[in-house]
DNA sequence: TTCTCGTTCCTAGCAGCGCTAGAAGTGGAG
DNA sequence: CTCCACTTCTAGCGCTGCTAGGAACGAGAA
């Protein structure tokens, strides 16, 4: 049983070792270096290796999203926590969310441009992406008025969403960003 | 003269063979299925003819991009005309422009996800982009406010593209569109 | 009319991709 | 020590975007 145990464990490290790897290549030089090749090299075995614990490509990038997350929720988390007035923590948790995306592209894509075989919004979908949402519900909460909370927190995410995705493709100049960010802020909280 | 005249525009009328090749397909099928060989079977010619009217795939899809600016001005500007104050214009706007991602999802990935290549928010973008994006900003302008017009309008703007995508990719249910989208538009106009 | 030259276009191929079948190696059980 | 099951690797498939080099074509000169 031991034996079955320690390889158990093996199994569980080294799938570790995968997303990290992946998690650490992307960030460092985009998604698109990250091959199964290279991912392959990089933990020093071969290429089918990856196949034994995930079904493919997309479910490597849908691990490193579900970390994504749960970076996302203790950073939105922390945000809301310095503020005092319901106001500050919707503004707080808005520039956290922005600096999350600027700080960490390559993350930021794999939780919400690439890996659609992440069940979202539903029952199935991953704790973390619960967490990080609720999150942001919560911010939103004290300013909803008779709104539906979460359309509104939708609706607010959306924003933030729009306003780094099209900066990010060079839709936007950098230079407003704090400007819009601002006025996305204002918007929602009045 | 006349000869090189026929040439000139064979090679034209081929080039927008190519393009409307290139957009009929990925709307149909998506832009996977928009391969080199695939496109260049469409148009019957071999592979190679492609690269002699554009560089490389990404500036085909810049291409498809661009008809997509000046297909979505226009419908911007219909839904502007038929409003009668600034709150419907921009409530027309913003719903004219959602149906248009929720329509044509293939050509707006092409102006807005991919075609990093296209220049953005310069003088040197192409008149289409402007045209799109004036659009905005025409239904923006009268509820602005203290707000910088241009800012205020790429926020909007920001607002529709997070909605949609986020959307598409299955990060929010499709049920609660309408109400997100009214909370939005309802955000910007009061 | 025949030859030559410039252009156009195609065939064939490169390096890389995600993914997989089947062989080779490894280690516990009898 | 042998056997067997499991693990891991080598090799290869079909596909991608892209390109080099040669064949075919057509206009102008002799």
């Amino acid at each position: 049983m031991s034996i079955r145990a320690r390889r158990e464990r093996e199994q569980a490290e080294r799938e570790r070792l995968i997303v990290t790897a992946a998690r650490e290549l992307a960030e460092a030089e985009g998604w698109d270096a990250v091959t199964t090749r290279r991912l392959a090299a990089e933990i020093e075995y071969s290429q089918p290796v990856l196949y034994s614990h995930f079904k493919g490509k997309d479910a490597i990038m849908a691990a490193v999203a579900v970390e994504g997350f749960a970076d996302l929720a203790a950073e939105l988390g922390a945000a809301r926590a310095t503020a005092s007035t319901p106001r500050e923590a919707l503004a707080a948790v808005g520039v956290a969310y922005a600096r999350f995306a600027e700080q960490r592209p390559a993350l930021y894509d794999a939780m919400f441009t690439h890996a659609v075989d992440l069940p979202f919004a539903t029952l199935e979908a991953p704790p973390a992406l619960w967490a990080a949402f609720n999150e942001l519900q919560d911010a939103v909460r004290p300013l909803a008025g008779e709104d539906d909370l979460g359309a509104l927190t939708e609706t607010f995410w959306s924003g933030l969403h729009g306003l780094m995705t099209l900066m990010r493709n060079g839709r936007l100049r950098r230079a407003d960003h704090d400007k819009r960010l601002a006025i996305l802020i204002g918007r929602f909280a009045f």
